[in-house]
RNA sequence: GGGCGCGUAGCUCAGCGGUAGAGCAUCGCCUUGACAUGGCGGGGGUCACAGGUUCAAUCCCUGUCGCGCCCA
């Protein structure tokens, strides 16, 4: 006998544990089926679960179960990603709460702390991921720094490199001074600050002239080579060409005319400093300026650049900015330029800031050699794929935020200085001549072919970026560059789930080097899912307090209710509001399956493998497998289309609506007053009750199958319990199909009279405030044959549930004081005599007559429109004619029911 | 500044040319032999606003306002 309630906690562990063991969710590349493949978002090796993670890894699991139950040989891929800059700063901090640091400790000996750090930290995730009841193939679980992966990368960047398309170069690129690393654009996130704008005053030489400019970052005019006006611009005119003695360096820097710079901003002069504004930088190449560096790796000032050409007005001063933090060295020029009257004006200024997105720290564009991936050549090929569908994203409207990003990319620099990730396989002669390979010795031999002895090389020193690897990971998990039978067999995957914020990071990267390497897309169909934020909406975050543990809510309400929850609040693509009062409401759903069940089980509905719904009789039994059908057929629908939120939906709807609110309730007169398998119902026919427990347990069948993908536990649970195959087969189980059911439309019309007239007795008694306890007669007056024979079929279930004490024709007067409903041709007569309000019931009907007569009004108008009839089409014109006859028929009934109680 | 998306019941959202829907919340009734994590019933919406197209607009088009996100 199943427990009252469903103890999440009592089942999830021990379930999971039995399908691992049993490889349930294992692919088999050896089986005679059609490949299914997801590639998990390897989540960051030393992260932990969080509800994004929830949101993902449960739709993918639910379709991954789904296509495992439609008989596909289905591979969910699992595996981690190393996260370059988030597990370096992890073990960084540790070390430094240690006292020490990676540079005191050196390369190899952080490395190391790193891999045990990874060793110690690496499982939670997997571990938190079983919890959430994903069931990827473990067994296949990958590292983006494992030996294959790491050979792949080798590999690809060689064959780059060989191709022209990865290349060194010194250029500005994003520096991200805290880290002490060269970072992406991607990796830059613009926010809003509130500074300053100083105006400040440049002498012009040879002249009491003098030029104001305006910046937000003074201290960069140490490196100052231009100061740039507009070439219409009628103030300055006639100052271009000539030159100006900064104030600081004293360095002679040109004015020079560059329609970059904006009159209507600040003064309409600004400052070019080209070694640290990527605006400033595109100025000098223009102009051929000089782009002198003034600040270290740390972002501290550093003079050796610029004073050759200095010839400071105040050398102490100048001196004395040696070494400077920059916003150290920007509150001591501010300071001294004031004191020198060439503080002009300071003006409040809310601008764009770049900062890194990781360390917080406020981005230094600077001038480095880095690698770059030539990103437009590989993206024309993937912009290609996309147009003409060979991927598809879902919804379609990611396709244009693709599309803009892909047609203006950067090119992309790979190289990072930091020591954990894939170290670049390239290496420097002694005269610094570049040799790449995928391993040392290959590097020696092309140096010795080079130079004609063997020469001492030197690995460089930097690592790629982490998302180079990500990029990889729908190839290389499969075995690349081996051509191995898992990399023929399922690649391309079929779908990529994701969310939109790493759509650049990772999806187009993804596209890029599939098509450049496998010659194909890595999947067909990108299904974004929404970011998740809290009940009201807002971005969680840990400052805010707000972010919401996943595991608590399994632990508190069980994964099942996580999972339902999250499927059925995934409206594809749109953002997802979750609290624990969504999950916990959920629950309920989940209780509601567990006492449905333990209903079947009290009744003795057992699976009957010999049950055939085809030759089911009842029409109750032909209505709920009807149904089922229904319920089949949307459900597959909505998963085929990766509609998840709907298909939750209408497994929710059949289970409880169809399912317990009338099937259940219909059946239980036949159910419980016939117990034992070999017992008489009412009407002493035995074959009646075996029937409807038959196909309720078939029903009941139907939905574990159905919920099974977003709901695994409960489902699993209940199916082991009542015998429907063995411990742990459900997720094995074939999905459900439709079964042939007798004359649909017969079953479909009879059961809806019965639910509609329990519903219409009810209201009636509700409106009427008839006790629940009283039970009253029911007389039916104009009914046809058809209907009274219906009436006397369904007497007992009408009488059980809408409590009803008798079931009659009505031939004569009607009783007085009673309250009458118009179901179809008919009239419900309730005869209330004592307890009903007379005034009350007339309202009632008028209100309900009202209704109706608006109704028909606004039909016969429409129906009055000669334009409407001549130009609308035939069915609709037929519909509407049908309600208005419908609708006056339905006034008549009322007018006679108003009449009888005037 | 450019682009994308969203404004539908108190809340969260579905519907996207032809009778406005669900869940939650709310109100009333009910402890009936699966379930009060329940059952039954009710109230609640000029579908942001203004034009246009159409026989017909919540739905299509244009504009306005408000909100969000992305890119510069």
């Amino acid at each position: 006998m199943l427990d009252k309630n469903f103890d999440p906690t009592a089942f999830e562990s021990r379930l999971y544990e039995t399908w691992e063991q049993a490889g349930a969710f294992a692919a088999t590349p050896t089986r005679n089926a059609r490949p299914f493949t997801i590639m998990i978002p390897p989540p960051n090796v030393t992260g932990s679960l969080h509800v994004g993670h929830a949101l993902t890894m449960t739709l993918q699991d639910v379709l991954i179960r789904y296509q495992r139950m439609q008989g596909r040989d289905a591979l969910w891929q699992p595996g981690t990603d190393h996260a370059g800059i988030a597990t370096q700063l992890m073990v960084e901090r540790e070390l430094q709460r240690e006292g020490t640091s990676r540079q005191e400790i050196g390369r190899e000996a952080f490395l190391d702390r790193v891999w045990q750090w990874k060793a110690a930290q690496g499982g939670t995730i997997t571990k938190q991921l079983r919890r959430l009841g994903a069931s990827p193939d473990w067994s296949r679980e990958r590292f983006t720094m494992d030996e294959g992966l790491s050979r792949a990368v080798r590999t690809i960047f060689v064959r780059l490199f060989n191709d022209g398309l990865i290349y060194r170069a010194k250029r500005l690129v994003n520096w991200d001074p805290e880290f002490a690393s060269a970072i992406s654009d991607l990796e830059v996130e613009m926010r809003e600050v509130k500074g300053h704008l100083w105006h400040l005053r440049y002498p012009i030489e040879g002249s009491d002239l003098s030029i104001v400019v305006a910046t937000t970052r003074p201290e960069t005019m140490l490196g100052d080579t231009a100061v740039a006006v507009h070439p219409t611009d009628e103030r300055f005119r006639d100052l271009i060409g000539k030159t100006i003695i900064q104030p600081i360096t004293g360095r002679r820097i040109p004015i020079i005319a560059d329609e970059y710079s904006d009159p209507e901003k600040g003064s309409g002069a600004v400052k070019i400093t080209p070694a640290h504004d990527f605006n400033d930088f595109a100025v000098g190449q223009r102009h051929q300026l000089a782009s002198p560096s003034i600040f270290d790796r740390a972002a501290r000032v550093v003079l050796a650049e610029i004073r050759a050409d200095a010839q400071p007005p105040d050398p102490d001063f100048f001196d004395s900015l040696e070494g400077l933090d920059r916003f150290a060295a920007r509150a001591e020029i501010v300071a001294h330029l004031e004191a020198a009257g060439a503080l002009v004006l300071v003006e409040s200024h809310t601008h764009t800031v770049p900062h890194a997105d990781r360390s917080n720290a406020v981005i230094e564009p600077l001038l480095t050699e880095q690698w770059f991936c030539n990103a437009e050549a590989l993206a024309k090929p993937a912009i290609a794929a996309v147009e003409d569908g060979r991927v598809a994203f879902v919804p379609k409207s990611w396709e244009n935020t693709y599309f803009a990003w892909m047609r203006n990319i950067e090119p992309w620099c790979i190289s990072r200085q930091l020591w954990w990730g894939h170290r670049i396989p390239a290496w420097y002669g002694p005269d610094c001549t570049i040799f790449v390979a995928e391993t040392e010795a290959d590097a020696a031999l092309q140096a010795e072919e080079h130079y004609g002895h063997p020469a001492r090389l030197r690995q460089d020193d930097d690592v790629l970026d982490t998302w180079f690897s990500s990029a990889l990971w729908p190839f290389s998990t499969l075995g690349w560059p081996d051509n191995t039978r898992d990399l023929t067999r399922y690649y391309p995957g079929d779908v990529l789930v994701t969310g939109f914020d790493i759509i650049f990071f990772w999806v187009a990267r993804m596209i890029m080097m599939g098509l450049y390497v496998m010659g194909d897309v890595p999947f067909r169909t990108v299904l974004m899912n929404g970011l998740v934020r809290d009940e009201r909406g807002q971005k969680m975050s840990k400052t805010k307090g707000n972010v919401v543990d996943p595991l608590a809510l399994i632990e508190a309400y069980g994964a099942d209710a996580l999972r339902y929850t999250v499927t059925a609040q995934s409206g594809a693509g749109r953002n997802i509001k979750l609290g624990a009062g969504l999950v916990e409401a959920n629950r309920s759903f989940i209780t509601k399956i567990w006492n449905a069940a333990r209903f079947c089980e009290m009744n003795q509905c057992r699976p009957d493998p010999a049950f055939n719904p085809a030759a089911a009789t009842l029409p109750l039994s032909r209505w709920i497998l009807d149904a089922a059908n229904r319920t089949i057929t949307e459900a597959s629908e909505a998963l085929d289309a990766y509609r998840l939120s709907d298909y939750a939906l209408i497994c929710y709807r059949f289970t409880w609506g169809d399912f317990c609110d009338w099937f259940l309730e219909l059946a239980k007169p036949s159910l419980i007053s016939a117990p034992g398998l070999v017992s008489v119902d009412r009407a002493g026919n035995t074959d009646d009750a075996r029937e409807l427990r038959a196909v309720t347990a078939h029903v009941l069948g139907i939905l574990l199958r159905l919920l099974h993908p977003v709901i695994p536990f409960v489902t699993e649970t209940l199916w082991d319990e009542f015998g429907y195959g063995a411990a742990g087969s459900l997720i094995r189980t074939p999905w459900p199909e439709r079964s042939i059911v007798t004359d649909a439309d017969a079953a479909r019309a009879e059961v809806s009279w019965v639910i509609r007239a329990i519903s219409e007795i009810r209201a009636v008694r509700n409106e009427m405030n008839v006790p629940a306890a009283t039970r009253i007669p029911l007389l039916i007056r104009d009914a046809s044959a058809e209907t009274l024979a219906r009436a006397q079929r369904w007497r007992e279930e009408v009488a059980r549930l809408a409590r009803v004490s008798s079931l009659e024709p009505l031939h004569g007067e009607m009783p007085h004081g009673a309250a009458q409903a118009i179901l179809d041709e008919a009239t419900l007569i309730l005869p209330l005599a004592d307890i009903i309000d007379l005034a009350a019931e007339r309202q009632r009907l008028a209100n309900t007559r009202a209704k109706t007569a608006s109704e028909a009004e606004k039909i016969a108008r429409k129906l009055e429109n000669q334009d409407f009839v001549s130009r609308a089409p035939e069915d609709i014109i037929a519909e509407n004619r049908d309600r208005l006859d419908a609708a006056q028929a339905e006034l008549a009934r009322l007018d006679a029911a108003l009449s009888r109680i005037a």
